[in-house]
DNA sequence: GAAATATTGATTCTCAATTTCAATAAATAT
DNA sequence: ATATTTATTGAAATTGAGAATCAATATTTC
């Protein structure tokens, strides 16, 4: 598989952009976070390395990371977008607790293909789909069953 | 089955709440709208038949209504929160043409009992649930596919 | 009815995300 | 190389949905 450098670079390539020094920091940024992360976050791990680096800069440079395949960006609900590496790594949905906003990732492929199923029942043609479970984790239901 | 408005009147009773005329009016424009809208399209409907009701009404009266479980609200991607009835209406999830905006009610009793399934294998209850499947519909395939 | 409480509409505020714009940098042509 | 065109940047302003504020009004309770 290509590096995941690579992918970007190919990217802007292909759509006449090209490589600055600030879209390789945030890229780099990009590629040592873990889990998932807002804007902010990065935002803020971008900083640590260049204090020189807009916000603007950090949004449109996750635009470009989502539309070449390398970023996958949700809401949780609360309005704020959550992001997290989309190359090389399974697909999958997400499991909030609402107590602590933890997140776990989940899979089945039974749903995946329910999913394929009904779009293809009514004519349409699958091109995405976002699924979040809502509910309350071990930990605090533990803590708040009482 | 209760009567829509008396499941309202019940709530507020049973929250200390009164009925007031714009709350009246609010509710009533709400229940003759059809699908899915926007509080803004309720908030047009609203000012048809009085002028004087404020936009903050209308925000505050549609979060009544989705506590007392007589209104859903989801947001289809875009921010802006989509509403419909939720009353005396089979649960369902959507099915969205990402061309035309198109919007189908979806139901599979499987990815239902699927979902409960990963959030009892996580340990979590499960409490809710959003599913979105994005795809192109036969209408727009039909016309932008040459 | 009087006092306490709730609700209203207008307005302001919030906050993430986008857009604007002049300055700078990069790519292309000469 | 140098000029010219085009793209990118950071700061700041803007956007837009929704929530919060607040004085005025309405409703409920005593």
């Amino acid at each position: 598989m290509k590096q995941a450098h690579e992918v970007f670079m190919d990217y802007l390539r292909d759509n006449g952009l090209s490589m600055t020094p600030q879209r390789a920091m945030i890229v780099d940024a990009f590629l040592s976070e873990e889990g998932h992360f807002t804007s902010e976050e990065l935002f803020t791990k971008v900083r640590q390395r260049d204090p020189a680096i807009g916000l603007a800069t950090v949004y449109r440079t996750l635009k470009l990371l989502t539309d070449s395949g390398l970023a996958d960006a949700f809401d949780p609900g609360d309005g704020v977008s959550l992001y997290e590496h989309n190359y090389g790594h399974e697909h999958h949905d997400h499991l909030i607790c609402i107590v602590c906003n933890r997140k776990v990732e989940i899979m089945d492929a039974e749903i995946e293909e329910r999913q394929r199923q009904l779009a293809r029942e009514n004519g349409f043609e699958l091109q995405n789909h976002r699924m979040l479970l809502y509910g309350i984790c071990p930990e605090c239901d533990e803590k708040g069953g009482h």
